[in-house]
DNA sequence: AGATTGTGAATGACCATTCATTCATTTTTT
DNA sequence: AAAAAATGAATGAATGGTCATTCACAATCT
């Protein structure tokens, strides 16, 4: 017993490494083809021990996706905080999916091609951070329209969901070409946004 | 060897009847968690005959892929020789796409689903179809940029996969909410169709 | 009859998961 | 404070179940 771990987000730091370990070969190989042993292995652990951190395969997933999702969501939050104006908001998730996708690629590929791969059992497990994710997004919406600034006729439910997608496709572009790109992942950013924004925008002549 | 079949695409009747059975089997279960005995019970065929037909269980997710891929592309491109105006073109593009998953929802779910789910493969496969339904996308873009109708700032390579991957996902929200979803789908082709021009053209309140 | 097409039981590779065992560390006893 | 006992985290070899794929045989054509 004793020590209910220091460091890191409440749960030691085996879990966490096995975690950082899953990301990697999960990126790397996709769900289906990682093996338990590969993980055990880039996490220097005995295939067993992991057994003690996580009930199976799947866990780990779900746990490595929720972990992830929540650190996003936190780092979101408190960049939104700091700034007024919403149009800079929404250019602000913009642009953090894209620094991420620098920055920590891996995650990205996680997010892009596991949340999909497993969408089938996800959503037994409600993927709770994940809707988290969108309401914060859809809240921006929601705000926006409320002041006049973005079109009556826009569902944020429904932009919300557009937007993650055109997010998540155009980080699949990168992510399986490899860096290789013609576009950067700034110009991207920013070509994103003011597409986004005039599309939704009441009158795009008048973005800021 | 004889007949190359005389119906359908080429290929010959048991050879659709199989791809048939696993787009069904594909969409209901995910390509990883689908039997190859399943596949062959569904199209009444013996386990074995199916490698009369396909080299290997992910052939046949690839061939599947392909072939309606062709098919999808081939209507497209039908229907927009029919329309005159740039605008309604890409409205028919995000109307046709909507079409289908109200008409075959499992096709529309093994793209949304299984695509990524293989794209780890595919990636070896190039996936010709997938590119050149992107390509057909790509090139109404750049006709409407030659044209002065879409801003000069927006690149086409770009917003194809945006529209793409707005459409992808919220056909994944159907998908998954399995249609009791509070949007209909007329109204989401429609919203997300002036939603997408407004955020490419030059001058929104010129929009036909 | 020879060729082609189809069958489905049998095979064997693969891999998630288990569990008997080890051993460092802590607790209790003397 | 040293010795003895208890603990439970960690290990990794062994297990067992699951399928994709094969192939010897059968049916059907030409």
């Amino acid at each position: 017993m004793a020590k209910v771990a220091a460091n890191n987000g409440e749960k030691g730091e085996k879990y966490h490494r096995i975690l950082a370990a899953a990301q990697k070969i999960f990126a790397q190989n996709g769900f289906h083809n990682s093996k338990v042993a590969q993980i055990a292995k880039e996490a220097n652990v005995a295939d067993g021990t992991i057994y003690l951190y996580f009930h199976n395969k799947d866990d780990i997933l779900i746990s490595l996706f929720e972990d992830r999702m929540r650190m996003l969501i936190d780092v979101l939050r408190k960049e939104l905080a700091t700034i007024d104006s919403l149009a800079d908001k929404i250019r602000a998730v913009i642009r953090l999916h894209f620094r991420l996708l620098r920055e920590d690629p891996d995650l990205i590929e996680i997010i892009t091609i596991e949340l999909r791969q497993s969408t089938m059992f996800m959503k037994e497990y409600q993927n709770q951070q994940f809707r988290s994710y969108l309401q914060v997004l859809g809240d921006l919406l929601k705000e926006g329209k409320d002041q006049g600034l973005i079109r009556q006729d826009v569902s944020p439910g429904l932009m919300k969901r557009a937007l993650f997608g055109m997010m998540d496709e155009i980080s699949l572009l990168f992510v399986l070409s490899h860096k290789q790109n013609k576009y950067s992942i700034e110009n991207v950013s920013e070509e994103l946004s003011e597409f986004f924004l005039r599309g939704i925008w009441h009158d795009a002549s008048e973005l800021p």
